[in-house]
DNA sequence: CAGCATGTTGACAACGTTGTCATCGGGGGC
DNA sequence: GCCCCCGATGACAACGTTGTCAACATGCTG
């Protein structure tokens, strides 16, 4: 099988030439082909051996035609700020389709997003159900439109999950939980934090599991300290000038992405803060930005291609009557240079 | 999903609906919908009447299945150093395969992609055609099979083009160059080159052009200042260490993508070299990480959003009979703080 | 005015698969 | 020993569209 098939490489062999050469009818092919049961183990095998003989391969315009599956998923997403989170999830996404043997059909979408141009992606493409990754994932006219025209779906990092939905996502809270208290034991007491877009439920997730974290500590926040944010570089770059008004400004920063976070780093270095002397900095995702920054960034690595992967598979699992599930996975504390001990501590030792 | 009740609108209408409200035969429905000639004005616009009405869409399966084509193209790519170009591409490629109605179904690869895999994803899904994104594009193992099984492909940005190939890609020689026209215009003497990876094309045309560039002044260039590199962050490290052993070390670098130039930027700061003050850096393709350093990087535009999108437009219309073409976009150079003339022509003045 | 090219339209047969239902046998309950 | 049920298999009709080819109308040529 590794050099090109003998038969014309041109038109692929048909369930016929199959059912033929397997000395049954087209139907039991077919009931192998799709995993059926019912069908004698030595009759399933003398057809699976004239598949690979024949190097058969079902053909997707005629089981749609037939069937009601076109065995696709779309995958619509909003072009974020950090490519390379989409490029992992997309690469997750694919890895699940391909081993469920689904193809993945690509529907980039700008926040202009209505649902009549969902409801025509799904119409024209016919795909089987669709990917919803954050922030659409929360437009509820959205999953609306689905629910009504029966449309399976999963949902990537929504802001809430719906127990009859599928829907996967990291424990941002928890994770920001963690890497507050993280800087709390560095011993950094003034904390600033930049949020995320609002948009996406992470920002808010990610808000409050730092409140928490402040709190298990018996710390009380200072909104002072707490600036608006969009996950962009300038959003970063804004907030470090913000912060740096304060009156007894920070001495560590976090900001709700690496590239947000990014921005305070090169902010700091512009109105000549040292960093991690003078200023601690933290993001979130691990993106390649974290290390491609000067100093390297403390963040929190979001496993995004195993969720992406894990959504999909529910997709498909949904897609073939198994019961929405909603899943939830962990993330974790990468320390960087970014981020040590406040400089008050470094001074008197330890 | 057990919700299998067909609702309102659940499904949509057929071309013999159309037909009959329209008051012709499916044929003729059919022709308008395809856009064929040898319709009465007349008729065509009755039968583009009754499609809005009834909201009609044509059944893709049933496309696929009567006709030959699935009005699907693949997108082949390898996960890429930059997220960013990946993501542009993406864009440019999905904006118009919508506009000509046809889905874009993602293949991401790795750099063991193997002809076979191809092969494996052209007989599963079925595509008309399919986008070979560098560098892919220069797989001739690839190339020949999709030659050999008849399937219409397009090469972005490829090392080479062939006439008898339809190919777009932009004019790294030139930007190339201009850029380093650029640089020498600054007073710079002494500069270094850190190369891309080998596997692409667009390697071998920056280096070309910065060759160029040096001869169209009359300099000679120094083999000792041109170093390996693969595109990535630590091959600009691993770039500016090798290239600071030098006797008379440059005092500028042109790296071969943005990432490669940011890796140059960060270690220079570790070995406290001043940026650009003591050393200027560019890069190219304009990408996230061009801002997100400090300082912002002189770098080359290059519009591949544009570049995929021409791509696919030329790739649909190979598949419907129009012979290949090969295309090429011009570069913009974008100046930035990361690169000045040079301390010695500073300090005299001008 | 006959004859012929050309434009317009429709009837009908594919296309390759799955869904439905019928058929055939054999094993177990009574 | 009879009957029923169920597992295994196949025949056949969809599924919704396009390709083919024939039929008919129209306008032009000679």
């Amino acid at each position: 099988m590794a050099q090109g098939d003998a038969t014309s490489g041109r038109r692929g062999a048909t369930i016929r030439e199959v059912a033929a050469r397997a000395g049954v009818s087209i139907k039991t092919v077919s009931r192998v082909v799709n995993n059926e049961p019912n069908v004698r183990p030595e009759t399933r095998e003398r057809v699976q051996k004239a598949v690979s003989d024949l190097d058969y391969e079902p053909l997707p315009a005629a089981r749609g035609l037939a069937g009601r599956r076109t065995f696709s998923i779309g995958l619509l997403y909003e072009n974020p700020h950090e490519f390379s989170y989409i490029q992992r999830l997309l690469e997750g996404a694919y890895a699940a389709s391909e081993k469920a043997g689904h193809a993945l059909l690509l529907r980039p979408c700008t926040d202009d997003l209505t649902p009549a141009m969902v409801r025509q992606f799904v119409r024209q493409t016919r795909v089987d159900g669709v990917l919803l990754t954050a922030p659409i994932a929360d437009r509820s006219d959205v999953t609306s439109l689905l629910v009504e025209t029966g449309i399976a779906f999963a949902q990537v990092s929504p802001r809430e999950t719906n127990p009859l939905w599928t829907s996967v996502s990291p424990d941002d809270a928890q994770a920001s939980r963690a890497l507050t208290e993280y800087v709390l034991r560095l011993g950094h007491r003034r904390i600033g934090f930049i949020k995320g877009d609002p948009k996406h439920g992470a920002s808010h997730k990610r808000l409050a599991g730092h409140l928490d974290g402040l709190q298990n500590h018996g710390l009380a926040s200072d909104p002072a300290l707490i600036v608006e944010g969009r996950f962009d570089f300038d959003s970063g770059k804004r907030g470090l000038h913000a912060l740096w008004q304060v009156p007894d400004p920070p001495t560590a920063i976090i900001a709700c992405n690496d590239d947000s976070a990014a921005g305070v780093v090169v902010a700091a270095h512009e109105r000549g803060i040292g960093i991690p002397d003078t200023l601690s900095v933290a993001g979130f995702d691990d993106s390649p930005t974290a290390t491609h920054t000067w100093p390297a960034l403390t963040t929190v690595r979001q496993p995004i291609a195993a969720i992406a992967f894990r959504a999909t598979e529910l997709l498909i699992a949904n897609i073939v009557g198994e019961p929405p599930r909603q899943e939830t996975f962990e993330c974790d504390l990468v320390a960087r240079a970014s981020m040590t001990k406040p400089a008050r501590l470094r001074e008197i030792g330890s």
